[in-house]
This record gives C-alpha cells, structure tokens and sequence, in this order.
DNA sequence: TCCTAGATCAGATTTATTCCGATTTAGGTA
DNA sequence: TACCTAAATCGGAATAAATCTGATCTAGGA
C-alpha cells in the first residue's frame, strides 16, 4: 500500500484530501514503526508549520476509522500509531526506546480458539497481542 | 492470595501499612475484575472520605512494583488496576463494558518461543495478551 | 512514649487530548 | 472557470488523567 493507492482510497471513501492529510500519510509511509503525535506534528510542521495538534489528532482518529492506521496503548499510557500496512490483522515486536516495530507473522489463533469454544457466552470483539523489548540499536543504551 | 497473607507481605517488605493501603487493597481484593483508579478512589472514600487520588495513584504504583497490581491499557487509553491473584503470568477476557475480566489459563507461549527464536537479537522484556468483548451480562446492553 | 522516615492531604501543575468558534478550502456543479 | 457548501483547519481554550509540592501526620521501631 503506497501514498497514491491510499490517497484514490480516501477519495473512493468521500474523503477529502487535504496538503495535511496528505503530509502525514507521508510520515506514516515513510518508516515502518509507531509514531506519537507530536512526533508526527514535528514532521508535518516541517512542511506545513500552522498545522495543529487538533488536526494530528483528528486525523489519525480518522484514518483509525477507515482503517489506514493502527492504535497501540504502550505500558504506562503512551498511544502510538502506524501505518495499518497488511492486508490482514498482525501484531508486533516493539522497541520500548526507540519505538521502531516490526510486524510479526504469528498470530495465537489457536489460544483464541480454544478461548472462544470454552466461553461462549463472551462476545469477543477483538484482542491485542504485543511484545515488547528492546531492539539491536537500543539494547545497549538502556540505562 | 488474601488480605492478610498481603499484609503480611507488605509488612516483610519494609512498606508500611496505612489505613488507606489496606482500604486499598480490600477493594482490590473484594471482586476479581479490573478497576479504575477513580472507582477505587470512590470505594475507598467511603470509609476514609479524605483520601485523594495522589494517594490511589502512589499506592497502585507501589503496588504495581511490588508484583501485587496489574496495570492494563485498555484501547482508547484508559488504564485499569486489578489484583495480582496468580502465583504466575496470565492473561485475560476482558467486558469493555463493566470492566469485569477474568484470567485465562491460556499463554501464547508457543508464538513467543518462535518468535524469540527467530529475532535473537530483539532484547525481550513483556508481553501483552488480552482479549477484548462484552460478557453474559452486558453483551445485550451495548447499544 | 518518643522519634523519624515515610505517608498523606489538598491543591497546583503538567501533559495529552478534545472541544469550539471563526476562517479557509476541497471538490462537486453550473 | 467561478461559485458554493459541507467539511476541514487553525488557534486557543477547556478537559481529564496523572504527578508534583510543601505542609502536616503517622506507622512502627527504639
């Protein structure tokens, strides 16, 4: 999924695409990992420096609707968010320092199985799977 | 794990052990599902009316390095307390709607295991694992 | 009973996120 | 191409969660 496909997306959708939508799916695009929002305001007011926190926010809540980005809820309170790049559902192996992720093939479908067998009367909506640590670049400098 | 198996702990610790900890810790320990930190607060007014949520805060913080709490962060960036019953690492079904989890036997530990394997250079400190939904009793309530 | 490190209280502060009203604009239409 | 309007943006204010601060209090050891 690069910028242009996702750019016809949103328009297919009715939604407007606006020079700061645009600049921060160019962020989102530009490195596989989680961004906060300020990070992603730091990026986008390179280009456009009267973009606000607002629009950040609104438009990742958004993209978050339509699916186009990913929302992880860190340890500690910290949200960070990526570009929803699969096709399909994946989870993550998440830097804690630097925030960088990489997606993982694995997925514990047959722990959600079973789950869902032996409660059927729980309506499962969805479930989170992430792992984190510290990645070659970061693992020496934590202090 | 009861109160005053807690207590005791606490006390072998070194941590002092005030009225509002231990009110702290009943409300905790009263109903196996995961609270926030204003309920708690609200619990535990009931008996010590003057008590503030820089003490539920501190405590839960204090307890949550202890090994006694788990914090979760729930989608949407709410975070969720709940009493460390288990001996030992579990995970859990959780109702979105009236915050009552309970734990699950079930640990992905073989998508771990296969994952460690395959990114030795990837320092592994946690995981998460959580599956999300409504319960028996709420699941006709969502509007 | 006294003493002191540690805990609490109350309110101020910080930080992340959302809201609001005025202004601007993307994209459809004539 | 110019116009129109719903939707998006801006900037700052408002809100909410969590933490900090400084004065006061207290659990538990001597």
């Amino acid at each position: 999924m690069n910028l242009n496909d996702t750019l016809f997306r949103l328009k297919a959708l009715g939604v407007k695409v606006t020079p700061q939508r645009q600049e921060i799916l160019e962020v989102l695009l530009g490195e596989e990992r989680y961004y906060s929002a300020e990070e992603i305001l730091k990026k986008v007011q390179a280009r456009y420096p009267a973009v606000s926190f607002d629009t950040v926010y609104r438009t990742l809540n958004l993209f978050k609707k339509l699916g186009l980005v990913v929302e992880l809820n860190f340890q500690g309170g910290y949200r960070r968010y990526e570009f929803n790049h699969a096709d399909r559902h994946h989870h993550h192996l998440v830097c804690l320092k630097c925030g960088r992720s990489q997606k993982l093939a694995c997925c514990p479908t047959d722990c959600l199985a079973g789950i869902e067998e032996e409660n059927p009367e729980f309506a499962i909506t969805g479930h989170s799977f992430e792992i984190y640590g510290y990645c070659k670049d970061c693992r020496g400098q934590v202090k």
